[in-house]
DNA sequence: CCGTATCCTTGGAGATACTG
DNA sequence: CAGTATCTCCAAGGATACGG
């Protein structure tokens, strides 16, 4: 049935658990990282700690509504630490935990992928427009 | 300004081009990642090439319009090929592309994160859902 | 400064029915 | 078999205003 060699399937040995499974989901995981403002976050997280302040200034189009919900996943999953200081002004930090390092290092990679193809994509998609019309 | 060494910054390159950039975009790409049907069946693929009804039977919760959609997605990016025979009844081949599989191989790497990491997310969330109530 | 609360809109996605 | 065409719904997210 198997129209490839069923050693490929071993290259996707992840892929069996796409679908279900218990405890976080890959699923879920990965919306995270699809998520269009969790991975902006990261992503400027990843050079230093950042007041929300900052970050609601960095991130454009970004509203404070989705920021602390964002930040809130983020925390929640470890991913992302959150420091208050008893000041006045009240001052908060937000800084990448190790686990959040480890992936921005991974969606890094994904990242790069896409500037590696970016360009092949869009001939793809110019050459499959003209041929749909 | 910087908390952490500038050198830190050199570690996400990419990061820097997640917000603009010309032709497609970071963006569009990490979303197709994070869709949840694109990913499914771009890992369904990876085992064998696929009839259309082959793949709706073989995702669950997957209708009719999504997946055609999806389909359509995929095979304007170049990550899926689409190969109709002219037979009755109809018969149409979906599998991945050269582009498709480096793809998965990319993504495969970010499940298998999420696999690493999974009893970690949950333990913080269980400890960040108790201390918040 | 750092959020929360509320309203409101929009488009993404399921269900259903139909065609080459 | 392999889609397309509508209709509908609902929840993610923006705008705005207010609170500790």
């Amino acid at each position: 049935m198997a129209i490839r060699p069923t050693t490929d399937t071993a290259r996707c040995g992840p892929c069996a658990q796409w679908r279900d499974g218990d405890g976080p989901l890959i699923r879920e995981i990965l919306n995270r990282v699809g998520d269009k403002w969790s991975i902006l976050v990261i992503g400027t997280l990843s050079t230093t700690p950042m007041r929300y302040s900052d970050l609601h200034a960095a991130i454009p189009g970004l509203s404070q509504r989705m920021l602390t919900l964002t930040l809130r996943q983020l925390q929640r999953d470890g991913l992302v630490d959150r420091v208050a200081y008893a000041e006045v002004p009240p001052r908060v930090e937000y800084s990448l935990t190790p686990l959040g390092e480890t992936l921005l290092d991974t969606v890094s990679s994904l990242a790069q992928w896409a500037l590696d193809h970016r360009d092949e994509i869009e001939t793809n998609r110019a050459s499959f427009d003209a041929a749909t019309g």
